[in-house]
DNA sequence: GTACTAAATAGGAATCGCTACAAAATGGGA
DNA sequence: TCCCATTTTGTAGCGATTCCTATTTAGTAC
């Protein structure tokens, strides 16, 4: 717990309980939960815990380049701690969200056009394997 | 108007007055819009113009892989009648979503994986180059 | 330890993009 | 023309996010 105590105070955020709280669930959550999964988690434990405390939260954490926000899906926001470069999949089945392990070439030649670049996405929607291997199943039958 | 009604049909899709008015609106504004931006330009001429046949309109042509959604903004979906493969810039600024001409290099390999990929997106996020020079000036001062 | 103060949190109301639903309109075929 | 399936419309509803304000917390000075 510690260690996000220094990586708040590094960055010039004053340390809360409820920011330690959420800094942990990121770190130990890597499925890129949304906002409502961070508050209901943490509120289980402490009943006391405010939505608006993880939406502030995130916005502080995210104004600070400690957390990635992913606009992947088409009706809600999905967080994740790891910032490292890194491309993302979406099942449009079952919703999962997984690391592809690749960085977009473009990025150094976008730092270098007309454009500031602040964040790099690549998204690919579709089916996992999971659930394709389900759909065929389905239709052997 | 009637390429737009043989593209529908060429789809399996009955043309109607308000199918034809959506199309046409994406093709001529290449800007990305919202849903609600062809609702209310659409609406100025047909005052019975419906939100919710925006919506399933878009909904149908996004099912015939007719037009594309963007999930670039982080509080609604964008449409774009132009579906060939390109990336996107989004301004944080003033909100403004330029095209990038460049393909992803990983679609292929995604199409071999253990993925089935139906959709690629890549999005830059940053500011604008008419931003960044308003700040300029301003700092100038 | 107490008092003061600014910042953070909690809880609820409000907003907004989007969806669901049912009634009315449309339009092609008998 | 009449019928019936499809489409459109208008409104109500939903869910993610934001706004607002009272309360709590935590740091500082005395
Ligand atoms: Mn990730
Ligand atoms: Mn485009
Ligand atoms: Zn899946
Ligand atoms: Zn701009």
């Amino acid at each position: 717990m510690e260690k996000y105590a220094k990586l708040l105070k590094k960055h010039g955020i004053k340390v809360t309980p409820q920011r330690l709280e959420i800094l942990k669930y990121l770190n130990e959550n890597h499925n890129h939960p949304t906002a409502f999964q961070i508050f209901s988690n943490l509120k289980e434990r402490n009943p006391s815990f405010s939505k608006t405390t993880v939406y502030n939260t995130l916005e502080m954490l995210k104004a600070h380049k400690l957390i990635q926000v992913l606009t992947i899906s088409e009706s809600e926001l999905r967080y994740e701690f790891d910032n490292k470069l890194h491309h993302h999949f979406l099942c449009k089945k079952c919703g999962k969200i997984s690391d592809i392990d690749v960085q977009c070439p473009f990025f150094e030649k976008m730092l270098d056009s007309e454009y500031k670049v602040e964040e790099v996405h690549g998204y690919f929607k579709g089916i996992c394997t999971r659930c394709s291997k389900e759909e065929e199943l389905k239709s052997e039958t």
